[in-house]
DNA sequence: GAATATAAGATACGGCCGTATCCAATTTAG
DNA sequence: CTAAATTGGATACGGCCGTATCTTATATTC
């Protein structure tokens, strides 16, 4: 006779993510379904939707646990402008990478449909882009190049900010947009003579 | 016996959108379907799908159509500066107003829930916001008190980034985002000196 | 180790989505 | 004025959502 094992906690917790997260990378974000993953966790929605309160956050979840900044190599160039773009360069072709790899030919789909708040306070409250910004600003400083290295946090989540909002409204990062962002933005605020 | 009339073109267009913005207006966001509108409007989705893909589209239809940012004053108090915080001031105002007439009381809900690049490039692109900012520009500009008036459009553009950024967030726009918002990243650009 | 509490899993429900299909009113062409 | 072409309207369908309810396996407690 057939066993009935149960799954519980984490162990179900961490079938159910990889379900999710393998469901994103086959269907892309708009396909995905809270049933399908239930169905590809060998469970039932009503699991899942005694976890997370919708789909938005339930991808979140798996995008945390899995969707980690991949391979980023800190750049120390020798100047801020070009450490500045070389982190744009490195989102743009991470960009590149999702639209084939994770939407595998098939769907033209895109991040585009996650729901707002949620993003916003993933990508910014979360440290993720703030941690790899600091560094470039500590580098700088230390050169003598900006005058410190403790900027607001507004500002320093400004450059996530302006990656995230290029994306979402033009779903593509190019390098004109990139040496615009940091020439036009990103390196006035930096470089500002101190407060007169 | 009854009358047969069909609305056509423009009039059933305009009977759904403003079925559509009631609609928003009594539920918000989250609660407005478009059966319901399509219902409202006396009339069935078959023909709002001919026309709008999804609920976001229609939605921001209705917006562009009846959503005006309403009496806005332009300030012009004589510094760049307040300029800027007032026009934040005014926005913050017009988000209260929002949260609390639109969504009369029942819901906590919010616009958080449009989809991504529908409403970015409908901000952005849409003059929108920029119309609002370039004035500011000319009368600085005009004072002496920045060194031109034709920036990037990004630039332009960015108030209206930050803004919204700030409220899809945090949900909310309190006076100490606006003056960090102000201070720490616009005015720096805004006055930083010519590229060296 | 039995009793109790907790959490998983199954099932069912009403509601809305988005599409397809068909019919009927109104416009346009001839 | 009639025929053809549009476009609005009705209905039906499968699919998923989100919730509620019930059962049954596993953990916890005594």
């Amino acid at each position: 006779m057939a066993k009935k094992k149960r799954r519980r906690g984490t162990e179900l917790v961490d079938a159910i993510l990889t379900a999710a997260w393998e469901q994103l990378q086959a269907k892309g974000y708009q396909n995905v379904t809270i049933e399908g993953i239930a169905a590809a966790a060998a469970t039932t929605k009503t699991v899942l939707y005694r976890r997370w309160p919708d789909k938005a956050h339930l991808i979140i979840a798996a995008l945390s646990k899995f969707g980690n900044l991949p391979d980023y190599q800190a750049p120390d160039t020798g100047s801020l402008r070009d450490d500045l773009l070389n982190l744009f360069g490195q989102m743009a072709a991470l960009l590149d990478r999702l639209q084939e790899e994770t939407l595998r030919g098939l769907l033209a789909d895109r991040i585009q449909h996650l729901e707002f708040g949620e993003i916003f306070s993933h990508l910014n409250t979360g440290e993720q882009l703030k941690g790899l910004i600091q560094p470039l600003l500590d580098h700088a400083a230390a050169r003598g190049e900006i005058s410190h290295a403790d900027w607001p946090d507004r500002v320093v989540t400004l450059p996530g900010v302006l990656l995230l909002n290029e994306i979402l409204g033009q779903q593509t990062l190019t390098p004109a947009a990139q040496t615009e962002m940091v020439d036009d933005i990103l390196l006035p605020i930096f470089l500002a003579r101190p407060a007169q």
